[in-house]
DNA sequence: ATTGCTAGGTTTTTT
DNA sequence: ACCTAGCAAT
């Protein structure tokens, strides 16, 4: 069915041997522009990985010669360990990493052309935000109706598209008042973030691409470096990304990238799908291979995820195909509420488990990591383990940052933000009122606010604080002087004691102060690890990696249920996958369905879903409920993801309770809804494709019936005869609450059960006597 | 300067 | 429901 035009280049070679004749074909067209457009499951990182192998094997390539690019550590690790195995430790020379990653060791070596000095910081987000707080109150511009992490968009989108402050381009495009605001900050902002010697996230990828740009002789170097550079995702790179990959490459062309059009999901953070879309126009002789044979999942899967994609307009177009069987049907379950949709994810789990399939291989997707919570609560009644990848991270804790921010203060002197926390880290009386005047002092001569703090303490300026703030830097100065060769542990240890931040823990009465001197110590744990396992085992090793690494990208260790964000999800895969929330406002998003974006955003959020099963290998449950709460608030009714009506109905079986879009027209039938079954769902109705759930199409009653205390319409009036499982007959003697979840006290016919408190789905309401 | 309270916003996704 | 920033009280 697809077998190649072209002939086998050497199938005989061990390393050719596993793949099919497309595969192969990639791994062997190793000059020029590649494009390998890879479908969900295709073998994609084996391709990579082979054509590593290959060049080093068989085309005898340095392995510093190779440069892989790909977006996540998980990837890079992986790859890593792949790449080992297939060609021995000689693959540890190849250059292998994220592109943020790959940016930073560049800058480390372009550090002079880019104007910053060796120990330079990398800002999170947060530290980007108090920056900009910092010259929004220099700009006069604290009380704007304009937020901070507005402005840090702004400054993303800018790099992300290679812009500075005083690009003509940008200039020129500047017209609204945010516009003009924003250009203001973000020009104050680069001021600011050279004196602390700091770089953002977009500067990783901005600051060498520029500096590349702006000088012929190194791009030369680097180019000529770097003989076969890959990239892995390449549908997610934005413009900077790609302008880095064609310096890269300038000296001679050989790049080759790996994606799919059909899994791009980060618009929102710069990526343009059009860079893999044209990328042929950009790259004349581009050789294009596509991989369509997908080697992961069942036929049903596979069908209904091609279904659901082939909605959208703008992609290339593959016909994935697969020779497994058609497996088992996509189960829809549709529950009431969100809690019992994660009840629901927990049971399915552990039948799965005790039909025998670990917990490693299972996983849970949510479209935003606020849905994880009632998911957890779940786990934790049903004693599934289970790790949450994601979400919270450990370093983004306050106490952990705490304790960074003095470490980044020892590598890197003039890092502002990092003093700006460590003043307060713990409180040691010095208050808002001297920050600010050495903000002040900062600003007035263009340097660092540690910097300035100096400048003060000389001038004898630094007002009642003074010596307050003379002790503090003086321990700054002392613990950098002792810190000559010592390992980064021992001198995280010496930090935390000679800071008081562990101190201050310790004599802390809030009952979250034991946890957070454990984060502490797991801290200190990390940074030994570092110091032993690590190829830069220094502080600003370790820093580094703590900027770039989350550190829940590790996983599948030990039998735990994976649950994740489906942005978070792309690149792995498991034999279960259950998918919940799907609903509209939560996928598609409530933000992507805002008007004028000519339905991108919608499409976004439609591989989104793609993205989520495309990860399952032979079960996929799927999962909407009938009411959610947002914030805390009241249950709401909530409809269908449009994107269910596009799952041909012969992949996929409904259970659970009666099906939503009978639910408003047979009245209060939620109260028998718990039993399971498929009694008729929408799935048995010829659906139209293009979403047949939006509201408008609904019958007009919109808002699900609510029952409180002593309402008329409940069915559960006191004295209503219902039935109960294992209790038997009863009658109600009150209800309060509304829906299935409704809380009935109930007087059962039996003496020996007596009067119950229960709520309302545990019980059917028995037929009119 | 620090603590403790309230109000208001928050939830899209991440290197 | 939860977190934060901003305010009043100490």
């Amino acid at each position: 069915m697809q077998s190649s035009l072209f002939p086998d280049p050497a199938p005989e070679h061990p390393l050719l041997a596993p793949l099919n004749p497309e595969q192969r074909r990639a791994v062997t067209t190793t000059r020029g522009a590649l494009l390998v457009l890879a479908g969900a499951g295709s073998g994609k990182t084996r391709v990579i990985t082979h054509r590593i192998a290959w060049l080093i094997e068989h085309e005898h390539v340095s392995p510093w010669q190779i440069l892989a690019m790909t977006f996540t550590n998980k990837a890079a690790g992986e790859m890593r360990e792949r790449v080992i195995q297939t060609v021995g430790d000689g693959a540890k020379d190849v250059w292998l990493g994220t592109f943020h990653k790959i940016g930073v060791r560049m800058l480390q070596q372009l550090a002079p052309q880019a104007g910053l000095r060796a120990g330079f910081s990398i800002y999170d987000t947060d530290d980007q935000v108090r920056t900009i707080n910092r010259v929004m109150k220099a700009l006069n511009l604290s009380d704007s109706t304009y937020k901070p992490k507005q402005f840090a968009q702004f400054i993303d989108r800018c790099k992300n598209r290679l812009q500075l402050p005083q690009d003509p381009k940008l200039l020129d495009e500047v017209e609204s008042d945010f516009d003009k605001k924003a250009l203001a900050v973000y020009g104050a902002y680069e001021a600011e973030m050279r004196t602390a010697d700091a770089v953002d996230f977009g500067d990783l990828i901005m600051r060498p691409t520029i500096v590349l740009a702006n000088n012929p002789g190194l791009r030369q170097n680097w180019s000529n470096r770097f003989r076969y550079v890959l990239v892995d995702e390449f549908q997610d790179t934005n413009a900077a990304q790609f302008e880095l990959l064609k310096l890269l490459t300038s000296e001679h062309g050989n790049l080759c990238v790996v994606g799919d059009d059909d899994q791009s999901i980060y618009s929102w953070r710069g990526a343009e799908v059009g860079n893999i879309l044209g990328f042929p126009q950009m790259f004349p002789n581009t050789t294009t291979i596509k991989l369509e044979r997908n080697y992961r999942s069942t036929g049903h899967i596979l069908a209904a995820s091609t279904a659901v994609v082939s909605h959208n307009r703008n992609r290339h177009g593959k016909v994935l195909w697969t020779e497994s069987g058609d497996g088992e049907l996509l189960t829809l379950h549709v529950a009431h509420t969100e809690r019992d949709e994660a009840d629901w994810a927990a049971r399915t789990l552990e039948q799965m488990r005790t039909a025998g399939t670990s917990l490693s291989h299972m996983a849970v997707f949510y479209r935003t990591n606020a849905q994880s919570r009632v998911l957890e609560e779940s786990m934790r009644r049903f004693r599934l383990p289970y790790v949450l990848i994601g979400g919270q991270r450990f370093y983004e804790r306050a106490e952990v940052k705490d304790a960074l921010s003095w470490l980044r203060l020892l590598v890197n002197p003039q890092d502002s933000a990092g003093w700006e926390r460590a003043i307060h880290a713990p409180r040691r009386g010095i208050g808002d009122a001297t920050v600010e005047l050495v903000a002040q002092r900062a600003r007035a001569r263009g340097i660092s606010l540690p910097e300035a703090a100096d400048d003060l303490l000389v001038l004898n300026q630094a007002g009642r604080s003074a010596e307050k703030l003379r002790t503090f830097q003086n321990l700054l100065r002392s613990l950098r002087d002792g810190i000559e060769g010592l390992r980064a542990d021992t001198v995280g240890a010496q930090v935390l004691k000679a800071s008081g931040i562990r101190a201050a823990l310790q004599v802390d009465k809030d009952p979250d102060a034991q946890d957070r001197l454990e984060n502490l110590d797991a801290l200190l744990a990390a940074m030994a690890e570092h110091a032993d396992t690590a190829e830069d085992p220094s502080l600003r090793g370790f820093l580094e990696q703590v900027a770039l690494v989350s550190d829940t990208d590790r996983l599948g260790d030990g039998a735990k249920v994976s649950m994740m964000t489906m942005h978070s999800a792309k690149g792995l895969e498991f034999d279960v996958v259950v998918v919940v929330g799907l609903e509209e406002g939560i996928l598609p998003h409530a933000n992507s369905l805002a008007e004028g974006r000519e339905g991108r955003d919608l499409e976004e959020e439609r591989r989104l879903l793609y993205v989520a099963m495309t990860r399952a290998r032979k079960r996929l449950f799927l999962a909407h409920a009938r009411t959610r709460r947002r914030f805390g608030g009241p249950e709401m009714q909530a409809d269908p993801s449009r994107f269910l009506a596009q799952i041909p109905e012969e992949r996929i079986r409904v259970e659970g309770g009666r099906a939503a879009s009978h639910s408003w027209t047979q009245g209060s039938s939620w109260s028998s809804s718990t039993t399971t079954g498929r009694s008729g769902g929408w799935a048995q109705k010829p659906q139209p494709t293009g979403g047949s759930f939006t509201p408008r199409q609904r019958p007009v009653v919109e808002q699900e019936p609510v029952f409180q205390r002593g309402d008329p319409d409940s069915p559960f009036q006191p004295g209503t005869r219902v039935q109960h499982g294992s209790f038997g007959g009863g009658t109600v003697l009150d209800a309060d609450g509304y829906g299935s979840d409704a809380r009935l006290t109930v007087r059962f016919d039996s003496v020996a059960v007596g009067v119950k408190k229960l709520i309302a789905r545990f019980v059917r309401v028995q037929a009119s006597p």
